[in-house]
DNA sequence: CTGAAAGCGCTTACAG
DNA sequence: CTGAAAGCGCTTACAG
């Protein structure tokens, strides 16, 4: 860091410090020629501005936190690619935390280490939104004193804003989609009950029977934990059911890949034999054709919406976030493809 | 960040800076009782360290860059989780650039920001390696003045670190499994020229080729732009040929995907109606037993790799990148699943 | 239009 | 074992 300072350009250029911050600024008055001057030194000495200095004198950085679980989940990538997008756009330069959904520890370490950093803004999905911990942890948000964005998960008791999406209209269209199609025995593969998506998910396929009077066995309600193996396996287990249901609802991306290799196991025909529904696209799905009908969540745009309120927050107070809280949910799409048929 | 400072903590204790700094980092000699006083009144007070100053002060930061050019590629996504990884454990932070496979005006902007960071050091996967402009983009890099340790793909007359794969083994590997299944008619999937990559797995290809004394036709030499719309027309193509090809090699994931979604569509099967090969693991089909063999690069493991000649680098050298420069060439894998099989 | 000086919040020789 | 003081490289009132 042995560097070119803004004092070397001064005794060179025969001016001080001050006019060529002025220059390097854009601010305040700076006579045409002294500008030139200052200006070619700048290009000669190949001066780069120091950007820790600036942030300590200004007492202000361009860095914001991006916190997710898991960045091999597509569905993350995703979004931290909007965040991305939105961020470029505004000049402002991303500090990539990925929890590796580590519950609190990683979390913890990271939050403080963001605070060290005097960051601007965050933009986070925590882990868990139900921990024991909770208190504990919205005082840890909340002790940033920056501005908080949320994305995909809440966090229990706060009003930070964030961008979520409507999981029980989303999972209700596809429990629906399901009993149009003519089925009445329809099994979920729910989320783990510490989930607030997994919960909500749940809570739109009851809507959904409730409202077509179709009785809510507890044998059809098998919880996993969002990962492929569960769905597998609890979809085995579904199979060996005396009377089996006709149509399986999958309540996340992973668990819907391990519904579908479990019948491909057991060679059972989607829809022919059993029909499938899952919440959450599956793009390789779709390239090879593999029909499967989808509640369907809009990530790169939730990704770019949550930057853009960031920003906003970031704009209008500097100082302290006194705006309203922005708080959006965004309605999942039903993408219907035929892997819900029915066939008596 | 109108926060608790040193000062505050200096005067409550009544001690000076100096002996808070000491605790706070742990080193120099401090009396037992004055550190506790000290560490009393940092918790009593809440107070966080400021990096910025630090950094400042040290001239040194603890946040490295890492660029890469899509992050919606599972591939680059999975090599920033294994660079995270390492980099967590070192009590590095990373600064995220996605360059959006946008040539060089984003990297140059990209560069420039993380050069007035000072950051630490640069991972960096170039979006092109033969550019026109190549002199100054090695300039540009060398000027940075820190460590960099390239993936995947290479700077032409560069010396940097890296993390690079065997294209030419892997392909070869990958062509050689054809023929031996008893295929001579095999047709690749070509990556787009200007990509080292790209060029060398048509290299291995036809090293293959040339070893069983298989006569190189240009007819089955197709150039797609490793997307997966050129993998379907390309394969459309290929089908519609006087002779078509036994077997199709794809350069790489997408563009196998493609390939599969053309054979598809034209209700052709693999592999008995035609052996297909591809370039890069494809999670997705792993899980539906969709068996497609494919070579396989150790994505994680290069990010990890990576991040470890980086580190090395930064302790080694706190100052000027003398040490001997690590390139790594690690050998894909051949995994064979059936789908290279040949019926006559 | 320009500059001297203080300040941002740390660390680090140096002195005791 | 402890502190005064200078320095890291900027910005920003203030004065002229």
């Amino acid at each position: 860091m042995a560097n070119v300072t803004i004092k070397d350009i001064a005794n060179k250029a025969n001016v001080s410090s001050t006019t060529v911050s002025r220059v390097l600024n854009n601010n305040g008055y700076v006579k045409d020629e002294t500008r030139k001057i200052i200006l070619d030194t700048i290009k000669e000495m190949n001066y780069v501005p120091n950007a820790i200095a600036r942030s300590l004198s200004k007492c202000q950085t361009n860095i914001i936190g991006v916190m997710v679980p898991d960045l091999s989940n597509p569905f993350f990538s995703e979004v931290v690619k909007g965040i991305s997008v939105v961020a470029d756009k505004n000049d402002l330069n991303i500090i990539l935390c990925d929890t590796n959904e580590n519950l609190l520890d990683k979390e913890i370490k990271y939050l403080k280490m963001l605070k060290e950093q005097r960051i601007r803004g965050l933009i986070i999905t925590p882990t868990s939104e139900d921990n024991k911990y909770n208190s504990e942890y919205l005082t840890l948000l909340e002790g940033l004193g920056i501005p908080i964005v949320l994305v995909d998960r809440d966090v229990k008791h706060s009003s930070f804003d964030g961008v979520f999406v409507d999981n029980i209209k989303g999972s209700f269209d596809g429990t629906e989609a399901l009993i149009k199609a003519g089925h009445k025995k329809i099994a979920i593969i729910a989320g783990p009950t510490t989930s607030k998506p997994g919960r909500d998910r749940l809570r739109g396929y009851k809507k959904a029977l409730l409202k077509y009077n179709i009785p809510i066995k507890d044998e059809y309600i098998v919880f996993g934990d969002f990962k492929m193996e569960s769905g597998y396996d609890i979809t085995k287990n579904l199979l060996k059911m005396e009377v089996p249901p006709t149509a399986i609802f999958a309540s996340n991306n992973m668990m819907t890949l391990g519904c579908l290799k479990a019948l491909g196991h057991a060679n059972i025909r989607v829809p022919e034999d059993i029909a499938v529904l899952g919440f959450d696209e599956i793009e390789d799905l779709n390239i090879l054709d593999l029909n499967i009908s989808v509640v369907s969540r809009p990530t790169f745009k939730m990704g770019r919406i949550a930057m853009e309120i960031l920003r906003e927050k970031i704009e209008v107070n500097p100082t302290k976030n006194i705006s309203a809280s922005q708080r959006l949910t965004l309605t999942p799409k039903l993408v219907l493809k035929g892997s819900e048929r029915y066939f008596k």
